[in-house]
DNA sequence: ATAGGTTGTCGAAGCGCTTCGACAGCGAGT
DNA sequence: ACTCGCTGTCGAAGCGCTTCGACAACCTAT
């Protein structure tokens, strides 16, 4: 293992000199920089990164704590994660990644062993209890969803209120009166994740608005669970003619379901899904959807984060703006015959 | 922060005592250690990871290169890691993650630096770029998947071979005779990915064994890809019974325009699914497959690898016996009328 | 009673790096 | 000619921990 002391030695120089080409934190001579980077390249100096952690105190890391559930869509969480992890590189960092299971304990473990200088968070719920230790510890911290409380924390998130008026807006545009939302699994409401309830609020608020009828029914995913859901709202309110479906693995059952009872989308029925593009556009019928920006939210962290590492930008709520694609999954309310 | 030096204070005994304490490395009378943990408990100490990374030259991390590709199925991706981020926990190790973007550099960055103390390599191509390194590096390591030449390496994965087998098989013993394959994406062909190669291999020497016809045709994901796929298939092999389905976002549009065609599964052909058991569960025709058990893989991987670590335990490569699972997509061909 | 072996604890060295204060050398200003 | 202020470099201290050898205290076997 090479270490500092033998490039300075192999350089004609004394460590703090080598130490302080790598950092330029103080100015040196063009003639011993490139001297320097010479021995470097020629001796295949890596710097330690435990001795750099002790004597600097900055580990240069990042912990990413994702959650264990396997009840939200996944592919979103991997999405993220890797922007995470990509975005972080850029800037130096490295990414470590904890599970949910070990909660607000792993959170302590980092914070008071210094093996991460920060944290990013998914998967918080509305009274996150990580919450008190995160306001409390000096170590900055984004998280990745919003709690109900965002005082003194800094938050990335698509802005779901706004998402779901827009589903609205748009149905309601093309003329329909009669919306039945298809929402995540009964779980993900019980345990207060926010996504979910901003995304009714959203929804119910602007069809208050606008003067729609709105149906929520929770859905698990699969064909199953999808048919009794449909059947239930079909028999509440026959005349529905918008749907909204936040719930990616109920997305191809609904429109099959559909499908099958002779209903064709859009001509009969319209379908706005919130979803990422991928799924929206390799679905049977290319669906006009809201996309969740995954790559996006988790660059906005990782970028959030390395501010106030580096002391500019304090806590802030983030909200990425909604976008609404149409495809082939939305079209006018059909003239009554 | 609080120091080792302050809890051996704290506690009346030296600092190397704590540590000793801290490690088990020698026995330490009852009184001692039970005062130490008290003290280590009441002033909240939490080791130092850096100084403990260099004094030690162990940094308890293990790394995690993940692939950043989104062509291959990324539920089993994010669940393996998941089973590797917690069994390492459990071993006393955190996790780092690394993306393939990097590729040689980042193995050469993380072991160079001390960042990890070892490796897992995920979506490991047969002729790999990376293995060079990682033969010549003193670094443990365990690849998941099976690069072509396994020597001096640790690998984990499915038996594919046998996994291919086994569907042609159980397609056998109910009698079809004329099989086609669903496979992955063209690309994932192209750049040599072991698993898809290898159960190619053991579906085609099995069915070359039991005599039956079998045509293995690489597949995008998607409906409009799979109906081109689909009608090539069944206009070169119109007595096609068995489908055999290596692809997770074409078995759903698969079963669609199976039904569209007014072929019923598993009455009049049948289909037998590689994939993960939520998405054989969660089809529309609940489907005979062969599971990909991503927990047991990343387990294994972990495990392998603190074996490493601790000293015992070789190379080796551990092959994942493939279980099928039959449910209702797969019945007897049906008797020509 | 004595040699030999255990057991439990301590002190000191050192892991590889960062960073602070010191200072030599030099050009500019008076 | 002398001082002042740069710029570029160095030496040394120290980050918090592990680990090795030393050794006191005790126990056992002769």
């Amino acid at each position: 293992m090479v270490t500092l002391a033998e490039v300075a030695q192999h350089a004609g120089v004394s460590a703090s000199t080598v130490s302080y080409v790598l950092s330029g934190k103080r100015s040196i001579s063009t003639t011993t920089r490139q001297r320097v980077e010479q021995s470097i390249r020629e001796l295949g100096y890596h710097p330690n990164a435990g001795a750099r952690a002790l004597a600097s105190s900055r580990s240069n890391i990042i912990a990413l704590m994702i959650p264990l559930r396997t009840d939200i869509y996944v592919p979103v969480m991997m999405e993220i994660a890797i922007a995470v992890a990509t975005t972080a590189r850029t800037h130096g960092y490295d990414v470590l990644l904890l599970t949910g299971e070990e909660g607000s304990d792993a959170v302590r473990r980092v914070t008071g062993s210094g093996l991460a200088d920060a944290m990013i968070l998914m998967d918080v719920e509305l009274d996150d209890e990580r919450l008190p230790l995160l306001r409390s510890t000096d170590q900055p911290s984004v998280l990745i969803g919003l709690p109900a409380d965002t005082s003194g924390l800094t938050c990335v998130d698509l802005d779901f209120g706004a998402t779901g008026a827009l589903c609205v807006e748009h149905l309601a545009t093309l003329g329909h009166r009669d919306i039945a939302v298809i929402g995540e699994a009964p779980a993900v409401y019980e345990r207060h994740t926010g996504f979910a309830e901003r995304t009714l609020d959203g929804l119910r608020r602007r069809a208050r608005e606008l003067g729609l009828r709105l149906l929520h029914r929770p859905c698990e995913g699969g064909y199953d669970a999808m048919a009794v859901t449909l059947a239930r709202i079909l028999d509440e309110r026959p005349g529905t003619t918008g749907f909204v479906v936040q719930n990616e693995s109920a997305v191809e059952p609904l429109l099959a379901l559909l499908r099958q009872q002779g209903r064709a989308v859009p001509e009969d029925v319209s379908v706005v899904a919130i979803c990422p593009d991928q799924v929206a556009v390799q679905a049977s019928v290319r669906l006009t959807s809201v996309a969740i920006p995954a790559q996006e939210m988790g660059r906005h962290a990782v970028e959030r984060l390395v501010a106030k590492l580096e002391g500019h930008g304090g806590d802030e709520v983030v909200l990425i703006a909604p976008e609404l694609t149409v495809r082939a999954s939305t079209g006018p309310v059909p003239v009554a015959s």
